[in-house]
DNA sequence: GTTTATGCAAAACATTTGCAGCCTT
DNA sequence: AAGGCTGCAAATGTTTTGCATAAAC
C-alpha cells in the first residue's frame, strides 16, 4: 500500500504534478476499494470520512488527472455515471468486466483474453490497438 | 428500407406499441445514418428536418423503446453522451467498434470475434453471457 | 512571488418526468 | 370515453468551470 502510494507519487512528480493531501486521500480510497467500481460521488463520500473539507470538484479533478496518467481507467456501464477503476500495476491492458443483469454485481477478469482477437483486428482491419474495453452482460454465478 | 420499416412496425405491434409518425421519422433517420453513431441530440436535429414539430423528449422516449426491443443498441464511448446504433437484422450479438484516438472516427466490425472467448468465460467464470460490448481504442488505417 | 491546487457556488449538459392536450379507436 | 402518445417546460443528476483564497515551491 505505502509502496504503491510512493510509486504513484513518483509518477505524478515525473509529470510535475504534486501528491497533495487531497490527492493522496483520494488515491487511498481507490486502493482500499480496489475491487469496487466507484463513481465520483462514491469516492467523494469515502474520502470525506477521512478528509471532510474536501470538495467534490477536487475529487473530479483528481480522478481526471489519474485517468490521464493511466493510473485509473474511467468506465461507463450504461447507468448514467462514470466509474473509476485502478489499473493493475504493470498491466498494459485494461481488464475485462462481467456485469450481472440480475443483481448488478460487477466482477473483473484480470487475465487478458483478447490477445488472439487483437492480432486479427490489427492485421485484418489495419488498426493499431492502444487499449480496449470489453464487458459482458449476463447472469453471474451467484444468481443462476 | 421500406421492408425494414415494415418489419420494425410489426415488431412494435407485437408488443402493442404503435409506429406513430414521430417514431417512424426517428427510425428512418437511424436507417439513413446506419454507419454513424448518433447521439439523441444528433437524431433530434436530423428528425427535425423532416418533422419540425417533434420534441426532444419524444426522441429520447423512442430511442429508449427501440433499445428495449433490441432494435438499437445504446453505447457510450466515454464522451458524455449515449449513442444509438441499429442492430443488424438477425444479429444475436452486438457488433464491435474501433475508435480512432487521432481523428475520432468510429468503425464497426460486424463479424463476431468473441465466440471462443465467450466459451472460456462461460465455463471458467460460470457466467451466462447475454450480451457484450467490445471497443478497441487506437489508430485507424487512415491516420497511420 | 509565481505557480499550482483547492473549495465553493454557479453553470453547463444530458436525460427524465409531470402534465395537459391530442390523436386513434 | 379511454388509452396510448406527444410537446413543452420543469426537474433531476452528473460533471465542469470561474474565481478568490490558500498552499507549495
Amino acid at each position: 500500500m505505502e509502496q504503491r502510494i510512493e510509486r504513484i507519487k513518483k509518477q505524478l512528480h515525473s509529470q510535475s504534478y504534486k501528491l497533495t493531501p487531497q490527492r493522496e486521500a483520494t488515491v487511498r480510497v481507490l486502493l482500499e476499494n480496489e475491487d469496487d467500481h466507484l463513481s465520483a460521488e462514491d469516492v467523494y463520500m469515502l474520502v470525506k470520512e477521512k478528509y471532510p473539507e474536501i470538495g467534490l470538484a477536487t475529487v473530479y479533478r483528481t480522478l481526471e488527472l489519474l485517468t490521464e496518467l493511466k493510473i485509473v481507467d474511467k468506465i461507463n456501464f450504461g447507468d448514467g455515471v462514470s466509474r473509476y477503476d485502478l489499473r493493475q500495476e504493470g498491466a498494459n491492458h485494461f481488464h475485462h468486466h462481467l456485469v450481472c443483469i440480475e443483481c448488478g454485481a460487477v466482477d473483473e477478469i484480470q487475465e487478458d483474453l483478447l490477445d488472439d482477437v487483437e492480432k486479427v483486428v490489427e492485421s485484418r482491419w489495419n488498426f493499431q490497438i492502444k487499449d480496449h474495453r470489453l464487458t459482458f452482460h449476463g447472469i453471474c454465478y451467484r444468481c443462476q
